[in-house]
DNA sequence: CTGAAAGCGCTTACAG
DNA sequence: CTGAAAGCGCTTACAG
């Protein structure tokens, strides 16, 4: 049988309620009772019960990591597993447990939602911009159910989030090219209603229009993020009269492609060309030609939506909403 | 408040004890009572609260994942999470809630391991093979706590473990070369104190043994699993008098030196050369030429460790120690 | 500073 | 087929 409160408290000569409070550090015992406590436990090599604890206090101080996990998720959506592990890491540094939960393949994704908040088996949730909709946000809005969802919700702002600032990143790509003194640039786009292709092209175009220069519409290339039209798109403004002097990929998608056409006409980088693309991907240290690299560190976002949802949970009418981590240029 | 089985039982006219049995799906009760109660459960929107359940049952339905999850290790080791996911999303579908747990900053894994047994906060831990030692082993077996390792512990046969089977693996890249009749064969292997390098290599060599077709010493290189050196290794290879037809890198990270030296001598592929490597890799995808993959679904292994782990629990004295998941030969 | 007692919301022998 | 009651192992007002 496993040992419990109640044999402590015999061994210690106490109560169980003394034990309970030497275990919980009330500052009311007196330091000789404490000592005489924590040789019992010890000596019994007692742990409490999770369980038990969890039931008795009405919390779990547990969180609910909710996203989806999909087959071969890890190799096409890495950052999600970083951000992931951040999350985890400060959590568990907070006393915090946290429990995986998945809506990938789930035709109930409200109902799910529904019994994480109603079962209370986790204090919290982390909800990955990925999956979350408006019948979601509703559902934890209206329980007032502690939440951090991770990347800015486009369709409710009483949500709480942090995200990563894409316009930022944006500007300083064109920060890095305006410092070298560059021009002209050129900037190959993702799909032009993704919210983060849009907000690094708008940023980039701040910054060059802060420094007055111009970028003509024939130097801007939108694509649907494929590595053929990345290749064409570099094949196309390498064509022009006036090439230009840097090239800027709105993904590492666009970059494979942008590389190989730039291997294959023998362009030097950054000797010729800048060559510029956002974020590190597994694969972007074998790019040859190497980009300079705008990256954004997810984990760094993951141990801060951490922090996050702890005071949310010691506070819950905390509004969080909150762009956070910066980015930083990397030249490989 | 929160509406509990008290609630229910009032509502419906019936005790706690008859509630709590329509709820645990007791066949000793009537359709006309458990109708009513299930009537009374929608009206008043009831859902059993997971830590009373958890506490009273003595059993969580949880269990832990324990593995290391350091900042990038989702860039450097996106397998690792593909087979998270297979054990999560299995678990899920057996009413099992799964909780990270990370021991990679961790100084004393066996304290924390001892804690997860005497919390009780799990009934069975799924463990990572890459962090577990013999010390978390003696005391997951003194315990006898149901547990599953992913990947074959060197030092204790004691252990419950599931794996991919690498020896097949190499015995099916050699089948491969061996219907298409390719000779000679080459071989660039990784450190040769790595267990999953060896058994590749031991399989490649009994296929090809068994058929009659010797790989002579200087067909077979051995590296420090660097780009560099897969490099280096193609271009010594196929320098020689007699170039093989085939080279075979044993991972990623050599195919994609190799890759670049076959793409510099204008080597193609398969026409002039087989090339072939193990696993997909987030970059596997862009290696120009491209190799054919013996790949192994790592997520399917994930979802046979969570059947594993529940059969486990059910019977702790069962002993599991099996190869599974079958590879496959891609051709991207 | 310490302890007796109620209570957290279920499950499960046991009795009927 | 149903219910009264004990119990799971803690926490926490409350009394002293």
């Amino acid at each position: 049988m496993a040992v419990t409160i109640k044999d402590v408290a015999k061994h210690a000569g106490v109560s169980v309620s003394t034990v309970s409070k030497v275990l919980n550090d009330w500052k009311t015992i007196s330091q000789e009772t404490k000592d005489r406590v924590h040789a019992s436990i010890l000596a019994l090599n007692y742990t409490p019960n999770a369980r038990a604890v969890s039931f008795a206090r009405g919390t779990t101080r547990n969180i609910i990591y909710l996203t989806a996990l999909a087959e071969g998720e890890a190799y096409r959506n890495p950052h999600m597993f970083d951000i992931m592990c951040g999350v985890f890491t400060n959590l568990a540094r907070q006393g915090y447990t946290m429990t995986m939960m998945d809506i990938s393949d789930d035709e109930h994704p409200r109902e799910t939602v529904a019994e994480i908040i109603a079962r209370k088996s986790a204090d919290g949730v982390v909800i990955h911009g990925s999956v979350i909709n408006q019948e979601i946000a509703n559902l934890i809005i209206d329980h007032e159910f502690p939440h951090i969802v991770i990347g800015h919700p486009e369709f409710d702002n009483r949500l709480c989030w942090v995200d990563t600032n894409h316009l930022l990143a944006g500007q300083y790509a064109a920060d890095y090219l305006v410092n070298h003194d560059v021009s002209p640039v050129s900037f190959i786009g993702g799909r032009r209603n993704e919210l983060i292709s849009k907000e690094r092209e708008r940023g980039f175009r701040a910054v060059l229009l802060k420094h007055h220069k111009k970028i003509s519409p024939e130097y801007v290339i939108h694509t649907n993020s494929t590595w053929q039209e990345g290749y064409d798109a570099v094949r196309q403004l390498l064509a022009m009269q006036e090439p230009p002097k840097a090239i800027v990929c709105e993904n590492n998608t666009i970059a494979v492609g942008a590389a190989r056409a730039l291997a294959e006409l023998g362009i030097r980088v950054p000797e010729d060309l800048f060559f510029l693309t956002f974020d590190i991907y597994p694969y972007t240290s074998i790019l040859d030609p190497q980009p300079t690299v705008v990256d954004i560190n997810v984990y760094d976002m993951g141990l801060q939506a951490a922090d996050m949802i702890v005071r949310k949970i010691e506070n819950p009418s905390l509004m969080i909403q909150s762009y956070t981590t910066l980015p930083r240029v990397i030249t490989l």
